[in-house]
DNA sequence: CGTATCCTTGATTCGCTTCAACATTAGTGG
DNA sequence: CCACTAATGTTGAAGCGAATCAAGGATACG
């Protein structure tokens, strides 16, 4: 609560403030009334910068806050013993990242900035005490929570029962859906992350990664240049999920018949 | 509030009550104390009875309440267009269910119990109310959601990055201590799910899951007579989740040389 | 301009799936 | 009680998709 005042001045000078920030659509205020916002302004008190690969923070770190990100991107990965890497998620604006850390206030992933980025800090504590204050702000935060098991479950689901090109498919696509959420173009993005960490998260070598990309050139669906995607076919790279629709030529719809 | 006077000396025959439940350091009351468990008994008002089979909720179900195992086990399972089943985990007593319909209104996949079954019904909106007036009643529903999503990475990490062998070894392992934190032998019991729902959880076939089981089998890792398993060597099963330990004699360590 | 990192592509190998046959168990009704 | 059936589990053989191994190309960076 006390307004530590570290060194606000120097770089420049940003005083944190929910209700002066443009991504109140997409964070943890979302549904919340002006008068609210200016409440949460209270527990979001400091930013911090994360430069390009960087750790926000490491398993094992004590848990204190959660982090909303304000500008650029991370990941979120789990190392086993033998030096495996498993990335669980791509965070990128307006999204929480943290929340693995409440369980045994002890974080259980790795977040990593994929790019030089800001998030801002929300004390755990502070949160919990707000929220029960404010019962939209509790109920916000649940959902949050709810919508991060949901997507979890979709990571399961394609790293379960897709094939390759599937899982890419369904990557592109997700986002696609968040860039536009954030007002950026649905068909042309810059990836983030290598295909290695894409490999990674999707359960796949990166050869394979960039075979399917490759292969998803060939047949129209996108341009690929490095980093640089853009979707050509939408509905292509769709009808890739589901194997068994009219896309099939031999296969004949029989549902609708 | 009211510390009602229902004393535990009146054994009302089907009342629900946490207080009088022996699973309260497994289920939502972890932590709290006598008086609060008091409190959760007013929203924990019903029971329901799940037969083997049958759903608790579906797909798209308005979501209204979470739900406390009280006997049995369930599955929660996600189709996708064409019919695949992707089950997302399986949970037995004293394990929520439901925390997937928060972020929607509506429940994002199945639940089906494996089982004869029973379940306490905790109203949302009243956890909600409740949690805003009791801290640690907050800060429990906050860990358990915590987890599940914890528990979500981890299946993750064996989706993504392990083989086959190594997966069901995990899953045994899992199941076993699961089974210890309930008072149940941690090497001996039956397990309430078919291979296929095993093969489908751990992203293989049935046919891979039964061929695995007699790999272990063969090394005297378990004993398997259908859904009736014994573990013989759970050491032996945790050297398989680390392949490049000293297990293997072709390989030399070269890391320490 | 040279080096490190990242990406692409080809050839080969391997682990899991698919296909198939049969065994076991449980439930049903004569 | 046993024959019958359906569901489930085991095991073998063949095929396929992704991993591995390997080489070269593109790009960023100091």
């Amino acid at each position: 609560m006390q307004v530590n005042d570290d060194s606000p001045t120097n770089d420049t000078a940003l005083k944190v403030s929910c209700s002066q920030c443009n991504l109140t659509g997409l964070c943890l205020p979302v549904g919340l009334s002006n008068q609210e916002i200016n409440l949460i302004d209270q527990i979001v008190s400091t930013r911090r910068r994360i430069k390009r690969q960087q750790n926000l923070y490491r398993v094992g770190d004590h848990f204190t806050a959660i982090f909303s990100i304000r500008s650029g991107s991370f990941k979120t990965d789990i190392l086993t013993e033998d030096g495996r890497e498993q990335v669980t998620g791509f965070q990128m604006t307006g999204e929480i990242l943290g929340l693995d850390g409440i369980g045994s206030a002890t974080h259980a992933c790795n977040a990593i900035a994929l790019e030089d980025s800001e998030v801002c800090v929300i004390n755990f504590k502070d949160l919990e005490r707000l929220s029960r204050e404010i019962e939209s702000l509790q109920h916000q935060f649940h959902k949050i929570m709810s919508q991060e098991i949901v997507r979890d479950q979709g990571v399961m689901m394609l790293l379960g029962s897709m094939r390759a090109e599937e899982r890419l498919a369904a990557f592109l696509l997700n986002l696609s859906q968040r860039f536009t959420a954030r007002g950026f173009s649905a068909s042309e993005f810059h990836l983030r992350m290598t295909r290695e960490e894409i490999g990674s998260y999707l359960g796949l070598k990166l050869e394979t990664v960039s075979r399917a990309f490759s292969h998803f050139h060939e047949n129209g669906y996108i341009q690929v240049q490095q980093k640089h995607i853009r979707i050509l076919d939408a509905q292509g790279l769709k009808n890739i999920l589901q194997p068994n629709e009219n896309d099939d030529p031999d296969c004949v719809t029989k549902k609708t018949a």
